[in-house]
DNA sequence: GCCAACGGAATATTTTAGAT
DNA sequence: ATCTAAAATATTCCGTTGGC
């Protein structure tokens, strides 16, 4: 951590003015950060400038790794492994004293929170190191330095990675894991082994050197959480991703993992990375099986607490090729597409319990028969917007609560539940001033012109098939309506 | 008709940026 | 260093769909 005042920062690319240059450089390329460019280091969360002055005076290094250079491997420490847990416990201890300030557990970069992960929820493996697996590929589960020895710290016993790697069938695995591995990003590598560094009770990540993850032994051990979900995987241990596109509900992707469980799409982050969530959901104990999807890479970050499911894989494949099939050829009987293609997966499959031909072709139906009535013929073909014309007659005066009648509308596709409140009102006969009860008259009076003009706005919808309209804004309107502007089906 | 299997929205929590 | 607001992310709730 010299001073350098000719050298830039290689994150901001601004040079370090100022009489005192408070930088860290990266082990590997040597390059110099500002402090502040340190990721996660705005407010001196990972590195604050007081634990800077005081490594500074103890000549301590911080091993900052540039997210440019490639990971630091992980040190193999199945040799002596107890030697080092003694070691990291006397760290630990000591961090309480002379190394409090500089000791900061930070996790790698799915884990965001220092201070949340230091005594991570049981429910998650916060402290496991996520192994991505390509799709349609498979993943070893990884018994990694950092687990064995948050288990050693919680008093359970040591778990022997020596039998696995060497028995050999986790060798033939270990070398399919490297070729997956390999492939990976490099801020993603956490699970190399080579045989270089020894014995180190430190793990490099791609950010920093840091001492390794303990765990409350109050809370529920990671090897317990590991077993049961070890218990999940299949035989061999290789964990297995394959996206079917239209296998969910409502066409939606389906993630379906080698214990056949199905997994959809639950949101996805700025980044791009997609979240998946266990398709089991029950009102009660639903499954907290959550895998992240990063390109067409894959990690578990919560285990799954269903069951798994047998041939649910074959199941919902077929159903999404029947559906596929009946949708392309819209007027085939439903059990004309169903029971070929069934035959054909028991043909591959002859250990699997077919599903009844004509509740597949129910489904197929379902689908198809809506499928029928959204291809109606649509009069604004090729065109994707398109200006409503008589504005005057979609207007509605601000009185009327335009504002909740503008949002009950925008969030309208074809269908809507609107219908389903059943609002019993004679507009007709009622008189507004001669009831017994006049505010609630009028407020049902009101409701209901509501309604009738939701309806009309509806019915033009449908008329010219727009799936979706709103107000334009930036229309001036001088007469005094409103202007819409919609979205067609395409 | 019941209930599991979804899927979406609302709500809660955490993180980050900016101001002071 | 502290506070606040906004953004991002995670969790929960609830409605709809589809299979039995």
């Amino acid at each position: 951590m010299a001073q350098t005042a000719e050298k830039v920062c290689i994150v901001c690319n601004s040079g370090f003015p100022g009489r005192v240059i408070q930088f860290v450089s990266c082990v590997d390329c040597k390059g110099p950060v500002h402090l502040t460019c340190i990721p996660g280091n705005k407010r001196g969360k990972v590195l604050s400038k007081a634990t800077y002055v005081l490594m500074n005076k103890n000549n301590e290094a911080f091993f900052y790794k540039c997210s440019k250079c490639p990971t630091v491997p992980v040190p193999e420490i199945r040799v002596n492994l107890m030697a080092q847990v003694t070691e990291v416990v006397d760290v630990v201890e000591n961090s309480r004293t002379t190394l409090a300030a500089t000791f900061k557990l930070i996790l790698g970069p799915l884990h965001s929170s220092p201070k949340k992960d230091l005594h991570p929820k049981p429910r998650t493996d916060a402290t496991d190191i996520i192994p991505f697996t390509p799709i349609d590929g498979d993943c070893r589960p990884i018994i990694t330095p950092e687990i064995e020895l948050a288990d050693a710290f919680a008093g359970l016993p040591m778990i022997s990675t020596n039998e696995e790697v060497n028995s050999p069938m986790e060798q033939g695995s270990n070398s399919l894991l490297e070729r997956q591995m390999a492939t990976l990003e490099d801020s993603e590598r956490y699970n190399e082994r080579p045989s270089a560094q020894p014995n180190s009770p430190m793990e490099l990540t791609s950010f920093f050197a840091r001492p390794v993850a303990t765990q409350e032994s109050s809370l529920p051990s990671l090897a317990q959480e590991r077993s049961r979900d070890r218990s999940n995987r299949s035989i061999n241990g290789i964990r297995k991703w394959h996206i079917e596109p239209a296998a969910g509900k409502r066409l939606k992707p389906m993630l379906i993992d080698d214990t056949d469980r199905g997994l959809g799409i639950r949101y996805t982050r700025k980044n791009g990375t997609v979240m998946w969530r266990c398709n089991f959901r029950p009102k009660k104990n639903p499954c907290h099986g959550l895998v992240s999807q990063i390109g067409d890479k894959f990690a578990e970050h919560h285990p799954h607490s269903c069951n798994p499911k047998s041939h649910h894989k074959v199941n919902v494949i077929l159903a999404a090729e029947a559906k596929k099939y009946a949708l392309d050829h819209l007027n085939e009987p439903a059990q004309k597409v169903v029971e070929p293609l069934i035959v054909k997966v028991l043909d591959g499959n002859p250990n699997w319990n077919p599903i009844n031909p004509t509740t597949l072709a129910r489904a197929v139906n379902r689908r198809g028969s809506r499928c029928r009535s959204e291809k109606a013929p649509n009069i604004h073909d090729g065109r994707t917007n398109f200006r409503f014309e008589n504005c005057s007659k979609m207007s509605y005066p601000e009185k009327l609560d335009g504002k909740q009648l503008l949002k009950a509308v925008s969030e309208v596709y074809c269908e809507t539940n609107f219908l389903n409140e059943a609002f019993c009102y004679d507009d007709d006969k009622d008189d507004l001033n001669n009831s017994n009860n006049t505010q609630q008259r009028k407020k049902d009076h009101s409701k209901f012109q509501l309604q009738k003009r939701y309806l009309n706005v509806r019915q033009k919808m449908r008329k010219y098939h727009v799936q979706r309209y709103f107000r334009n804004d930036s229309q001036n309107n001088t007469d005094g309506n409103e202007e819409w502007e919609g979205t067609v089906c395409k």
